[in-house]
RNA sequence: GUGGGUAUAGCUCAACCGGCAGAGCAUUGGACUGUGGCUCCAAAUGUUGCGGGUUCAAGUCCCGUUACCCACCCCA
């Protein structure tokens, strides 16, 4: 009997593995700069918090949302199909000090089938600042998305932004949108007749071009904004130019999740197919609130590092890997010195493994190749008469012979360079 | 939840109208007892995803099933 991982699971290993780390480490570094602080909560909560904080009449809460029982008292709970909820929920029940800024990292599950870039559980890096209602926010968080994708060496995306209002708007807006569809209400796909009257700005996200070309024509959701949140969004874009933040306007772009108030944004990358966004988010000023916690206006985002991976070439040298080095003692007699060696290498911040010193050197060659060592070192006979390292690039096949007491300084400047 | 595609050696894939299941790479041994990756020689490798059906004969055709991929829905 054999056995297959979850559906929409991955084994991660290897190189992949280490890109997915060398970008959560490339996060926490420079998140860090910005005093944004990692906050770590549990994978699974409580059902209901989710269903709150999502918005019941969503795709995720009704079909995608993994929940499970206990035994004992049937308290329902759920893995987390996303970030924010499980941080407002921490930051209420630790009664924190606002403003907060946080920084989370982890794994996301939702019950969907699974696609280029989709998975069941996905990592999610995200970024919240709590506690700041004020534009210029908005705009810092937007710009700390786009440093970023550069930082990591992601450079191919454009950025989206919208306002979709508070409330007041909303409810202002729907009366003039649905005036202006009742006409064409006959001429919608079937999906958009049902979007229409459970969350009417969905209808915006329909991929048919029947109905996306009625859409061109109808009232825009930033034209029908209140006037706090007409400043608002003003000021979000007059910040964006302050900070030298390209952008493009979207006035369909409206987000799947129901908290969302005022500014929503996307950083979409450009040849990623169907599943484009790497970069999700926007202001949540009344989540709090709903969630049982005090006024706190919040603005914030999420990643997807396996979506973003895929844009990014393998050999990326902001992702480039430590120099690997394999020492190859001919004799156990060099035992000893083999394992100062080791421990050099090790203080040197490289990699360092050691091959058996009874094996024949072929064989030991051929394991140093076999892990993709950038270096073997080889100590013998030969080598302890001259008092050098043999060492031995595996990439070009060229040897040369490094004194005892010139390793370290080699080990700074590398191969191929000669004082 | 809906639609399409794929499944053959460890990996990538071939096998015409249904007629002996193959190649490259990788693996192992040797040429080579202080040098891998190059070269040469040799060897090993299969329930053709699984279950049924049609047929003298099925990797190939039919039905079912499972897994994976892509897209829709939705979303990071």
């Amino acid at each position: 009997m054999t056995y297959n991982k979850p559906k929409g699971t991955r084994d991660l290993f290897g190189k992949e593995l280490q890109r997915l780390e060398a970008i959560n480490g490339m996060a926490r570094d420079f998140f860090l700069q910005h005093g944004y602080t990692e906050i770590r909560t549990p994978t699974f909560e409580f059902a209901a918090l989710f269903d709150r904080s999502i918005g019941e009449a969503t795709d995720i809460v009704e079909h995608e949302i993994y929940k499970f029982e206990t035994k004992g008292k049937g308290k329902v709970y759920a893995l987390r199909p996303e970030g924010t909820a499980s941080v407002l929920r921490a930051v209420i029940e630790n009664r924190l000090p606002m403003p907060q800024r946080f920084l989370y990292i982890g794994s996301m599950y939702r019950r969907e089938r699974p696609q280029k870039g989709r998975y069941r559980e996905f990592q999610q890096i995200g970024i919240e600042l709590l506690g700041e209602s004020r534009p210029f926010y908005d705009a810092e968080i937007i710009e700390l998305g786009s440093r970023y994708l550069h930082h990591i060496g992601s450079r191919d995306f454009r950025i989206e932004l919208n306002s979709i209002g508070c409330p007041r708007c909303r409810g202002q807006y729907r009366i003039a949108l649905e005036k202006f569809l009742t006409p064409h209400l006959s001429n919608l796909c079937d999906d958009c007749q049902k979007r229409f009257t459970r969350n009417f700005l969905r209808i915006f996200d329909c991929k048919n071009g029947t109905c996306q070309h009625i859409y061109d024509d109808a009232p825009k959701i930033t034209d029908n904004l209140c006037a706090e949140c007409g400043e608002h969004y003003e000021q979000v874009r007059n910040h964006l130019r302050g900070f030298g933040v390209d952008y493009t306007e979207n006035k369909k772009m409206v987000r799947g999740l129901d908290y969302y108030t005022r500014t929503v944004f996307e950083f979409k990358h450009g040849g990623l197919g169907a599943q484009d966004t790497v970069i999700a988010g926007g202001r949540y000023d009344l989540l709090v609130r709903e969630l049982g916690g005090a006024d706190t206006p919040c603005i914030g985002w999420a990643m997807g590092p396996e979506r973003l991976l895929l844009t990014m070439d393998d050999d990326r040298p902001e992702l480039k890997h430590r120099r690997t080095f394999y020492v190859i003692a001919i004799g156990e007699k060099y035992m000893d010195q083999m394992i100062g060696l080791r421990d050099q290498i090790h203080g040197s911040g490289n990699i360092c493994m050691l091959g058996d010193p009874g094996e024949p050197i072929k064989m030991q060659i051929k394991k140093a190749d076999r892990v993709s060592a950038d270096y073997a070192l080889i100590l013998g006979e030969d080598e302890e008469r001259e008092g050098v390292y043999a060492v031995k690039d595996m990439k070009t096949a060229k040897q040369e012979k490094v004194l005892i007491a010139e390793f370290a300084s080699f080990l700074v400047r590398g191969m191929g360079r000669k004082d």
